[in-house]
DNA sequence: CGCCTTTGACCCGCGC
DNA sequence: GCGCGGGTCAAAGGCG
């Protein structure tokens, strides 16, 4: 395979890979996040699978993974107390770019390169995407020192999101993938996306390798949900999603009643949610409206299992077909 | 038609 | 002050 095209097969899988595997659980990939704040020289590290074993730690992952995995009814983050980089929030950060700049403008904010809070993720290369936002690419740089290019990839499910991502192989570990994300998305989640041109545009394989463990899947997942599911669940998924949304308060309310455990915040339902799915084994449709009430209502983490553990399963499952 | 990727050029922060 | 290197822009072309 030419280096040069990797991203190619791996475009913006974002943070959310996974392996094929029977076992949901172990489905999880060895993600990590990484919270970056060059000028602070704090770095957080996470493993998903021990976050779970403090609340103190799943409550700081939490509040990292905020701003790329909204809700779909929550509030724009730009209306929000500004967990990254509020100098990236600025408006002059999107005023277009001029053949001539007066030397007044000041495009880009003078301290993206140490200042800037970012949040890393080791994703495995071979997984699948699950990432829910909408990833338009607009460049690739080689990087000095490494083998890869970097990928650079702004949010295309609304015009103006600052949110950025940068994908590139790590040196360390070309099996895995070093996702950087930047900046917010000031939008919430897209139900639908805009638009589906583009969603298949390189040759695809065969829609039964589309659950493989092919990287080259991630192209026509990347626009749409991510999430390897046939497209009469991701319909089902979108048109739950739609009528959670409506019914949001009441939802959340009966979300937090489950299991007879009492929860103050929406996120533990998100964990009783995977275990929940974890627990049980068919990949039925029985089990949709439970894990679309999971995926809506959860917010990142929730799709973040979810679709991981839907993922793993669409894998095991074609793995096993086969 | 709208969105995508690709890619060369340009801008600018940062280290020396 | 200068040069390097990372980040972004925007034109061109492709696809559904």
């Amino acid at each position: 395979m030419d280096v040069d095209n990797w991203d190619l097969q791996a475009v913006v899988r974002g943070c959310c890979l996974t392996r094929p595997s029977t076992d949901p659980f172990s489905s999880f990939p060895p993600l990590v996040l990484k919270e970056e704040q060059v000028d602070g020289g704090k770095d957080i590290l996470f493993d998903f699978p021990d976050i779970m074993d403090t609340e103190t730690s799943f409550h700081e992952l939490e509040e990292l993974c905020k701003p790329f995995f909204l809700k779909p009814h929550q509030q724009p983050l730009r209306q929000q107390p500004s967990l990254l980089s509020p100098q990236l929030s600025s408006p002059s950060q999107q005023q277009p770019r001029l053949p001539q700049r007066p030397v007044t403008d000041t495009p880009r904010s003078k301290k993206r390169k140490n200042q800037q809070k970012r949040v890393v993720c080791h994703v495995p290369a071979d997984g699948l995407p699950c990432d829910l936002w909408a990833w338009r690419k607009y460049g690739q740089k080689p990087i000095k020192g490494s083998p890869y290019p970097r990928g650079y990839y702004r949010c295309s499910s609304s015009k103006g999101c600052l949110a950025r991502k940068q994908v590139e192989k790590s040196q360390s570990d070309p099996a895995m993938l070093v996702v950087t994300y930047t900046a917010e998305h000031n939008h919430p989640l897209p139900t639908h996306r805009n638009s589906l041109a583009g969603c298949t545009r390189q040759k695809l394989p065969p829609p039964s390798s589309l659950v493989s463990t092919s990287p080259s899947a991630s192209v026509s997942d990347r626009m749409t949900p991510s999430i390897p599911a046939s497209s009469s669940v991701k319909d089902e998924l979108l048109r739950q999603w739609k009528d959670m949304e409506e019914e949001e308060e009441e939802e959340v309310e009966e979300m937090l009643t489950v299991g007879d455990i009492e929860m103050a915040r929406e996120e533990d339902v998100v964990f009783l949610g995977v275990e929940g799915l974890v627990e049980g084994t068919d990949v039925g449709a029985a089990k949709l409206p439970a894990l679309s009430g999971f995926y809506a209502d959860g917010g990142g983490l929730a799709e973040y299992f979810f679709a991981t553990w839907l993922a793993s399963n669409n894998a095991a499952a074609a793995a096993g077909g086969s």
